[in-house]
DNA sequence: GGAAGGAGTTACTTTTTGGTAACTATTGGA
DNA sequence: TCCAATAGTTACCAAAAAGTAACTCCTTCC
């Protein structure tokens, strides 16, 4: 028999992906990160908070097709994983703002990744 | 009233977020990444495969949990976006093999990123 | 003849996610 | 009195994704 698989494949850059250690885990880095990310708005939420607060009726606006039931449905969830903070101001019409918490900064360089490898998707080259 | 949202946050690293710039069309960069690795299985797929070509009943075993059905959608998928090649060799028992194409390899930061952030919501310091 | 091993497929069900439309609350202003 | 604006909620329905269990193909070995 063939010395076969998992040749020890050249890392790219650091270790952070224990990809050549054992397989992932349930709930290895990998899998926890893709459970707070998933759905279909989750990273185009995030993608529009990392440049700034935002208000709800601009996310709304902003992420055109969005319902406001799913909106408000992620944001909760974000918050609730402490990834966004949420701050009402009882004006009178009434202001919501949205906006990264510390740990929700650093889903930043997935989000840019992510944009980085979208662009190479887009111009195949 | 007020000068209201959207400061210009400062950027913290490269400019492949256009957050700054606009709202995240349907199309964005990052729209488009999230398509590709949506999905439950997606990413940890991709994890495991970052480690080198792997069997299809390597995958199986490893991402434990996963059907076989799923498994195979979703490699049919990522084939079809020219992310991974599967090559087949019908030895007695069949064997087939997955790896990543050169553009599958541009997922690499991504998922390495994820990694980062899922160690920080493991370990809320 | 029958089981074994690898890579799937098929039919069917369940769960999850998302979409639609309409409705609520608050209060200042026309 | 009624409308407007903001930030939602609610009930209901549709679609998508995933789970389950069983079954297929092929060939070699016992």
């Amino acid at each position: 028999m063939p010395p076969e698989s998992a040749a020890p494949t050249p890392s790219s850059s650091s270790d952070v992906l224990p990809a050549a250690v054992g397989p992932c885990q349930p709930d290895c880095p990998v899998a926890r990160a893709a459970r707070i990310l998933d759905g279909r708005w989750t990273t185009r939420i995030l993608r529009d908070l990392l440049g700034g607060t935002r208000r709800y009726s601009e996310l709304l606006h902003s992420l055109s097709g969005i319902s406001p039931k799913v909106l408000s449905q992620r944001l909760r969830l974000l918050e609730q994983e402490g990834i966004i903070h949420k701050t009402t101001t009882p004006t009178v019409p009434p202001r919501t703002d949205y906006s990264l918490t510390p740990l929700g900064e650093q889903v930043r360089p997935v989000v840019e990744a992510m944009a980085v490898f979208g662009n190479r998707l887009q111009d195949p080259s």
